[in-house]
DNA sequence: CATGAATGAGACTTCATTCAT
DNA sequence: TATGAATGAAGTCTCATTCAT
């Protein structure tokens, strides 16, 4: 095949994954038709088979577009270093590259998770990523900017559920400006613990 | 209606729920057929229509006895003083406690999002609940064991979004080990800049 | 079976009859549910399989018990003598006794249709009914009222047709007034024609 | 949409509609399934609903085209002046019409009881033909052709019922010969009165 | 390549009938 | 006998997928 008709296919599939995760997002994979796809894009039901074979085959590339994007949500976070982390500004800008890639439901994954290798994708992925926080907490220990006594893989875990749980508490009803300030007093408590306990 | 039979009808709306429950928490609401929910009953499909008169009414019901049951939770939350907050035991306490209630799925919600009642019901309970919260941690502050530079109420969030965080992440895979470890870590971190900073 | 048992079984019978007719009337057969019949007589579903095997066999009864109550609206029909026959009173009486024994729609006579006997036992029914109104038209003829060149056969059959087409056009939503002056012209041109020509 | 594809979709509907009449007034609305719609045009189920979203669309759709059917009759009737009403011939003639959009049951205007404006437009249709049938009686009048002594509206009235009568005794078992009979015999008494009596 | 009509498996729901109490 | 809970066949409707144009 041309490579110019390679290229197409790929951006073809990419425009489907790109509507497909927003409607996924918002309504769950069970909850979206094959049609409300098509609909979004302005083209029929039959075009998408062209590129995938079924919703199935959608969802994984849903899943492993969905991993690829998050990774700029966690390169922010590590690119940001630790002095902003306690701060509005921080939470707003998080919370705005989350919003861009919004989460996806458990029915997605528990439909994904036939998919052995792409689950295991996940976790190593995963484990990357907080692997890469804690190496650079283990730095700021080095420096000694965070003492000695603390155990750094705890507390990147702690923080990382921290901003997991603020952010799905906004989709149950949660004010932001409330989700924010208790992202700053806690990374506060807990920076000053670690930073300036001096 | 005699009131034997009332009580019997009772039973079998709780019996229901209960199954329904259980299955929508491990499939999702779309995923969960009401044979489904029969054969985990050991009864046939027309038997849960003498009491529900539709799956969604089923969903309402699971709904409003999720949130009854959740309140244990808080409770236990309540009833445990801060003492022992930062602690391995605590985390296995209520996350058996959770467990035995386990989380129900987006879909549902979005579905129950239907009934304005019902959500303004569960919109009031976390209120009073953080609230019962945030009134601890005050009475805390009010007797000197946390000093009054805190905020009370962001802190009773963050703890709050942090164990929902960390128990979200054990569904994604997270060793048990490690989120309790986590949680005994930054309780340790939060309580003592609260507590022992005397 | 003791004669009071017999008794009491076929009071029973009559009454479940009773209300079946009125609901198949109202609503058709197929739009009438057991439960339907066994709320309006305030027993349950049950007590009726007592009685009739099925809802099959209710049927039958209910198309028994409406020819014989139809009866009586033939016997005063005949009864009245042709004098009467051109007047809104004898309509109106007509139409209080049809009231009373509404009538049954296709979707009964389409079941009842599998029962031949009972087809038979309509159709000689409905011939022996129309033939004493031939015979009293017979009897008028040969009295010199009506005149030799009339065949009453076609008359009495146009005649009863002219009822029932006058009778189904009120649940089309026709005036009662209007339908009864139609009858009342109609029967006196046609009477007119054949008695007053002398 | 193009023009093509919006005729194809008209020409399926008309289809459907045809397909399902037929077996709406063989064997009621409720007696006939979807699936059996679908077999007697040779198609699946679900074709059908890209037509009609409901079972209850294809009613009213029948009943609009039913009437606008029946509307033929009504003009054979008008068109055939009044001379040859009294014919065996005519009576087979409209007899043939009917036959070819067979009458609907009650239970599909029980249904359609539910849409007031289809009612309306029944109510409105059924009146203006009526009234069409009086205006040719009354041009009749005029010319002397029946005497001024007969009110036409109810003369009107009373042979449409007739009509009906004799027809619907057919579905009861009457000969058609015999209906055809009392159809002439009737026709010719009322119409002698009017418009021989010179 | 794109379209959208057609297919048919499968979900929810109804209701005649049975049967233990 | 009477009750009403339970059964399961059957009906309406949905939607992923196919395929002729």
């Amino acid at each position: 095949m041309p490579k110019v008709v390679l290229e197409y296919k790929e951006e073809a599939k990419r425009r489907i994954v790109k509507h497909a995760m927003k409607l996924f997002s918002e309504r769950g994979y069970y909850q979206t038709r094959m049609i409300d796809i098509a609909n979004s894009m302005g083209v029929s039901k039959g075009a998408i088979y062209q590129y995938f074979s079924s919703k199935y085959e959608i969802l994984i590339a849903v899943l492993e577009a969905h991993t690829t994007l998050r990774e700029q949500e966690v390169r922010s976070f590590l690119d940001s270093g630790l002095s902003s982390l306690a701060t509005g500004e921080f939470f707003d800008r998080m919370l705005a590259i989350r919003m861009s890639t919004p989460p996806l439901g458990p029915d997605i994954f528990r439909e994904a998770a036939r998919n052995k290798s792409l689950m295991e994708w996940f976790r190593i992925n995963s484990e990357k990523w907080l692997q890469e926080f804690v190496d650079l907490l283990n730095e700021q220990k080095k420096d000694g900017v965070i003492r000695s006594g603390v155990d750094t893989e705890p507390l990147a875990r702690g923080i990382l559920a921290l901003r997991d749980g603020l952010y799905s508490s906004l989709s149950l009803g949660t004010d932001i400006a409330k989700a924010r300030t208790a992202w700053v007093e806690i990374m506060r408590i807990l920076l000053k613990e670690n930073l300036d306990e001096a």
